[in-house]
DNA sequence: GTCTATATGCAGATAGAC
DNA sequence: GTCTATCTGCATATAGAC
């Protein structure tokens, strides 16, 4: 019955998914894993051989299932701007899907910071070179070196914030009421859609009297 | 000898809050806490009877001395512009001296999510009311009931998100150079008030007719 | 491949001397 | 109050039958 080994594999793979992104590496336990997989506990170490290899395993599946549809996409010269617009609304509704997911994705680059650094970085992409390439454009609200990074931090963390603050955001402004948040949050790929349309990255671009009506 | 009893209190109570930090309340060892303390592991239990004992006590201290710089200075009438922009300062310094807390501060919402909730709940704000007063001031990007919480998660989202990114951030965008990647983060402050300052919430303002213009 | 039963190790917690 | 030594329990991991 080696039909029965890959299903196996993949009810296991699945539950530890859930309850690793539930409770994090250190809070899950193989019990709960095996019972979500219907299976015993001696089967994972049968399939994986410890609980790290378990959590390696699914690390790697859920960054080879999300990375990449960022990676994808970015040709020798994208901009910046047009690359971020175009994955707004993928990782909202990725986040959406899957709640938690950016709270164990930070919780993760803090406990190993450069086994996730150095995955992007074996990628194809040169985030560094992506930065200079638009560094000439950004409007300068403040006199920075740094302006790309400043806008990227910006529309990143306007685009993360309400899904990892949730539990208390939802509970301080939403009366904890789920479908009013998740109607909340499917509006944010407009909004941050059109507030970026405000801005003109060509390079013929005057920038506005006031800095701060642009971003 | 009770002059000794608080200054060990203090020290553990110290240690506990940076391993705590570090590794969450399930990574975190007594054995680690005792070491950073220097003292003995039996001690922590003299103290506090257990390790969610000690790990509650932390967590209030650690909310206790962040939360009130929040809630004090609300009175009756300020408009959440003004609220923002008054802490954006603030929690941009403290986050830069406490790396680590924010990834802690959303592991821990999202383990314990009705602990916090109801910790500012029983504070004398009321955030609902908070966000009802801004209601009709807000330029009017797109239509939402939630103009304001989207606004709120704006800001927040721009300040945040520096700070919990930083181990991936860094390593990408700035060579993981430590020095430079803290010259970003107090730029930030200039440029979100910068930001913010193009936002008119005065009652007889007319709005932009590009809304993208705003924020 | 899958199970039951068991072993191992470690972390939280206690006992008791000083 | 503080320590050393010890206990207890639980979670990971293994042995071995089917």
């Amino acid at each position: 019955m080696n039909a029965l080994k890959v299903e196996t594999q993949q009810k296991i793979v699945q539950a530890a998914h859930e309850v690793f992104i539930e409770k994090g590496l250190e809070g899950a336990r193989m019990q709960e894993i095996a019972d979500r997989a219907g299976i015993n506990k001696a089967l994972l170490h049968y399939y994986f051989r410890s609980k790290d290899h378990l959590f390696d395993a699914v690390f790697q599946e859920i960054i080879g299932k999300v990375m990449p549809t960022f990676t994808e996409k970015i040709g020798p010269d994208i901009n910046i701007l047009d690359l971020i617009t175009s994955f707004i609304g993928f990782y909202n509704d990725f986040f959406r899907k899957n709640p938690q997911f950016p709270q164990f994705f930070f919780h993760e680059i803090w406990q190993h910071p450069d086994k996730l650094a150095d995955f992007i970085k074996s990628q194809k992409v040169n985030p560094t070179e992506l930065i200079k390439n638009a560094k000439s454009k950004i409007p300068p609200i403040i006199d920075s070196e740094y302006l790309p990074q400043h806008m990227v931090a910006n529309v990143l963390g306007m685009c993360l914030f309400p899904h990892i603050a949730r539990p208390l955001f939802q509970r301080l402004f939403f009366e904890n009421d789920e479908i009013m948040y998740d109607q909340f949050l499917s509006e944010r790929t407009e909004l941050l859609t059109k507030m970026l349309s405000g801005i003109d990255l060509s390079p013929e671009k005057s920038f506005s009297e006031n800095p701060s009506d642009d971003f």
